[in-house]
DNA sequence: CTTGTTATTATTCAAATGAATAATTAATGT
DNA sequence: ACATTAATTATTCATTTGAATAATAACAAG
């Protein structure tokens, strides 16, 4: 991928000169959070590179060492930051539908679980690699994949499958949890996908914006949902 | 993973007598094949290693590049193989269906589209590794995997599109093309991650047996792709 | 029989890559 | 001022890995 030379900054070493006077805790750290990020999505774990990500970053690449450890904890790493925000705008999101109403629609909680991820994706290019890397990680068969997913999503999971459950008292708890893993791998594969559909649909796709698209999807699951048992 | 020696077996070199008296069209490079297949489930594409495919298939790694020439050709190769007997199948299904009604139901097509696959991985141990293989071809950004997947599945997936806007003429074409990209994305997630969504249940789901998962699938997607638009 | 072709192995090559170390400079506390 | 710690670089190391080549034995054809 990187043919070109890709020389770091051929600075003399040592602790540069702090210009600013704020203390803008270490911008290098995340410099290189945010090219792990999207070198893991694009080329997933193993074919991420630790040269090309600190290159890019515009720092050695013992600095990657220094701050995150191995390769593995720095894909971590990577993964926590953007999922605790993302796992926490799902609580919120959980929390305000149920003071608005004790029994709130099957769209609205469909909705109020996929809309951060949704806009995540939208709001720059490093979120939609995260949705990229998450895509991925789904499809890692890998122990370490699953303990990634279970510590960072598991709870929020579990709570809205709760108040699904309450607002679906005919479909019995273990169905909706199966349920839940069907929605979560629509939305996933969806995400990632979105760009190819239309060469499923022959083009006629392009009527739709990502707005209306996410609309579809939350009509489907939430139709997917109530399904008579 | 492979720190044993994994001699492959210390033979001179050169044809090795053919002791069947029938001419079984290349046995070794079936073996590539099957443990490539394994490999590249486990490891996916970068991290599979051709060294160890070779161990394991008790072969040399040259004769990986005498049958298939790249590491890239091996996994087009693999994939073709399965996807194209996939595909079949799917025609196949497609056609009965269509033979004994008009207009079968819904969940008749779903099921109709599913059930390949969904045999697929529990045949055998390679059979549940194509699965595996195959989800990780849908998170891959790459162009390659994108072009593989149109090769091996667009045909089908458009005469079940055009099969499903028959028997539901509410919902306008391009909405179950979308819908369609849905079930597959659930679909796909489901095989793959299936052994870890008691994860989620808390046990509850030691009751389903594979059989009625798919049921369970069948159902939820048949009413995804019903819902009012 | 001899000659060419096919299938297979042993061995070598060159590049990539993650990890590690040592050197160097700024900041900080005393 | 001085010593310690924090942040950063240049450089080296060891291994893995895909690819390539050369050797060799069985088989097939004439």
């Amino acid at each position: 991928m990187a043919e070109q030379k890709l020389q770091t900054k051929n600075r003399s070493p040592g602790r540069p000169p702090r210009t600013d006077s704020f203390g803008k805790a270490s911008d290098l750290r995340d410099s290189i959070l945010d090219h792990a990020e999207l070198a893991f999505a694009e080329a997933g774990f193993e074919g991420a590179n630790l040269r090309e990500i600190a290159s890019l970053a515009g720092v050695n690449q013992a600095l990657i060492r220094y701050y995150f450890g191995s390769k593995a904890d720095l894909f971590d790493e990577c993964f926590r930051r953007r999922g605790g925000v993302l796992a926490g705008h799902r609580h919120v999101n959980l929390d305000r539908l149920l003071e608005i109403s004790e029994n709130p629609s099957v769209e609205d909680l469909v909705f109020a679980y996929l809309k951060p991820q949704w806009d995540m994706k939208y709001s720059s290019p490093n979120g939609a690699a995260f949705v990229a890397m998450q895509a991925r990680l789904h499809a890692e068969p890998e122990e370490h994949a699953l303990r990634l997913r279970r510590e960072v999503y598991d709870a929020s999971v579990k709570r809205y499958i709760s108040a699904l459950s309450q607002v679906l008292p005919q479909v019995p708890k273990d169905i909706i949890s199966v349920r839940m893993a069907f929605l979560v791998g629509a939305y996933l594969f969806m995400l990632n996908d979105l760009g190819r559909i239309s060469d499923l649909t022959e083009g006629h796709l392009t009527s739709f914006g990502k707005d209306e698209m996410l609309d579809q999807l939350v009509r489907f699951l939430a139709a997917g949902l109530r399904a008579p048992v």
